[in-house]
DNA sequence: GGCCAAAAGTTGCAATTGCAATTATTGCAT
DNA sequence: ATGCAATAATTGCAATTGCAACTTTTGGCC
């Protein structure tokens, strides 16, 4: 049975999707016109940016991503031959690969940023104005609350910060 | 310079980014193995069976989807195969076709419909509660506010409502 | 009537993605 | 020390996607 809650939600969740991909959408598409970067290319380098010594290993990482491993081996792949990232093997552990960002990484990603925060501040924050960014933040919160991590049962868990 | 209202933005923004991830996993997830539909069929089934006589120019439903019409096109190849959607001409103009949902699509869809429902209430309008979902509505509203279409110059404008 | 640009769909192609299987390594249990 | 399950990463493969090029049809314009 469909109440008028039910209906109103199948709403938002429509809006919802339809945000996420104009937003997604805007800010790939100014990423790439303007520095050649993806979106995926970008969040390799914020997170490995942000850590410290500039290194994660793999599972750290894909953790961090919207990506299963196999992805992000193939997007580290590419990354490396355009000499961004580069893999080193773990001291301790055979098994295990660091990606370290490179000089060059530091600097795409440095020439990168502004971009990606421009397109947050013009389409995101300007839109949002102050009461809708804590509209958006209290709706978040109550979404992710309880599960903040992957669902059970998917094949990698982790806490996923860009895509 | 990036200011502190920035940095929040940045933060709920990748929060925005996992929440979708999130939910649509999930629905997708559930729909799939539940009535081993995906969700892009899902939208077209609905968007199909919400339209008069069935029926939609395939350029009006790719307008409501989120996808470019080669995908569509493909899309609607596979769908035809298993029988939930047929294509047929329109009288006036031998470009156009209709794609015209079946009976079975209809009953398909039905079948799919109630599990759709119920992710929306448990994972979305349940978390969100009656505050959560005006905080989300509010949001999405200002975000969406001026920029109800796509963005310029991309390929096909319109409005979409699912994936 | 004939021409030509625009519109509707489809198809070729390349890139991206995820799942499952594979390889290499580790650490525990015996 | 040996065997074996678990872990880390990669690779094979198939599916999905978008862009650009192409085909067919339309409709205006001369």
């Amino acid at each position: 049975m469909t109440t008028t809650r039910d209906a109103q939600a199948l709403l938002v969740w429509i809006d919802f999707l339809r945000t996420h991909q104009m937003l997604t959408d805007l800010m790939e598409t100014e990423l790439r016109s303007e520095r050649g970067m993806s979106l995926g290319w970008y969040g390799v380098l914020l997170n490995l940016s942000a850590a410290p010594d500039g290194r994660l290993r793999l599972q750290e990482l894909a953790a961090r991503l919207i990506h299963s491993r196999s992805g992000l081996t193939r997007r580290l792949d590419s990354m490396e031959k355009a000499e961004l990232v580069r893999r080193e093997p773990v001291p301790g552990d055979g098994r295990g690969r660091y990606a370290v960002i490179t000089r060059q990484g530091r600097n795409a990603f440095m020439r990168a940023a502004p971009t990606v925060m421009r397109g947050i501040e013009t389409h995101f924050l300007a839109r949002l104005g102050p009461d809708g960014l804590r509209s958006l933040r209290d709706a978040l919160d109550r979404l992710l609350d309880g599960n903040g991590d992957a669902p059970p049962g998917k094949p990698d868990g982790g806490t996923r910060i860009w895509t």
